[in-house]
DNA sequence: TACGGTATTGGCCGATCGCCCAATACACAA
DNA sequence: TTGTGTATTGGGCGATCGGCCAATACCGTA
């Protein structure tokens, strides 16, 4: 096999492990059992345990803020784009990867290089959101007073939707979604309701 | 020692190593070596590792709401109770404390022990501060619609807070405090700045 | 064809893990 | 005092870890 498609794959194998059993309990063996190598060629493409680790990281990080550019390139509708970004947070969505993020803050205690690259991540998830924010207040669609904090306040509460989610606390999932859809309405100057409904076809959801 | 201490001191050291090491890379040996006690004395207070693990996080979570029902029977004033329980997740605050639940959060994918106590924690919590609302709201001091949602605003915000202080995202803290602030006041039908300052009428400025 | 570098294999090493267990120290009741 | 149960010690076992290395397979090039 060519050796930039072993690596890929032995990536792929180490972001699946990371995600099953946290960043700790990954061990080369193990990586290199699901990517269907021997343990001595993972060596011979991540030399020590560190930058196996770091590598898988930064692969889930780039495609992280890829797929976000995706999605808000292929639809140009701030609300449209808003939704985008708030949704795969929630059951049935990005569940796996949210577990990835909470293995990574978890483990960025221990590793300089894993609380870099989550903190270029959080920065720059930030920046996209406010980049929304402002692409919609220039459109005449949001009035946001603060965008830098009403993108935090967005970003903390899908996070914190995410997490609620996950450890299945007595919170409904519905009930999540509705305060931070109510919240980040009243933030944008929304009507009620705006960021519920996803738009029906035309421009029937202009009623403020 | 008597056996009651010897248990104690041994969760301690438990729940200092999980703090630092986090769960996945805490070992009875060092549980062992920073209690003082040998590590065939670990086992024979606690029979397997697991066992060990969920007794610290059980010792945590109990504490946890034992402090935070301190804090709320000090001061009976509703704005007051409010600022001690969004204060110390700042910085300079429970940063130990909130790295343990990180790591708690994290392991409970893993562990069906820690994510029912993690989801017990959870509901407490939030069920803390919605009766800390509705009493503001029985008092007159807080106009809050919706108590449920937003208590889990409030959690939720304050986790994130406590989250990026950790990462140590490029937004800085005062920022993150204001905009908890900020949403909080509005929430609860507060003047801008309510729960900014100490006590409007204050003799003490007991607050940093 | 011969050659050199890379990919790949599998065994090995020392360290450390959770767990087990025989032996010993100790405290208190009979 | 004797005895009994608990507290405590420390060594050992099998498994697994990360990392190292000699040997082999493969493949493009001179």
């Amino acid at each position: 096999m060519q050796p930039e498609r072993r690596r890929a794959a032995i990536l792929e194998a180490a972001v699946a492990e990371i995600s099953e059993r946290g960043f700790a309990r990954t061990t080369s063996r193990h990586v290199a059992a699901r990517a269907g190598v021997t343990h001595g060629l993972l060596h011979h493409y991540f030399p020590d345990h560190d930058s196996l680790l770091a590598a898988a990281f930064e692969k889930v990080a780039l495609e992280e803020i890829d797929e976000a550019n995706e999605a808000l390139a292929s639809d140009r509708d701030p609300l449209a784009q808003l939704r985008e970004i708030t949704e795969p947070y929630g059951p049935g969505g990005g569940e796996e990867a949210y577990r990835f993020w909470l293995e990574a803050w978890a483990e960025a205690y221990h590793s300089p290089t894993l609380q870099e690259t989550s903190r270029r991540l959080s920065v720059a998830w930030h920046e996209l959101v406010v980049g929304v924010i402002e692409r919609g207040n220039a459109a005449g669609v949001f009035r946001c007073e603060h965008p830098s904090e009403t993108a935090w306040m967005v970003v903390a509460l899908s996070d914190a939707y995410a997490l609620q989610c996950q450890i299945g606390s007595g919170l409904a999932p519905y009930e999540m979604n509705h305060v931070l859809w109510r919240l980040t309405e009243r933030e944008l100057g929304l009507a009620a309701g705006a960021l519920a409904r996803p738009t029906p076809a035309g421009a029937a959801a202009r009623n403020d």
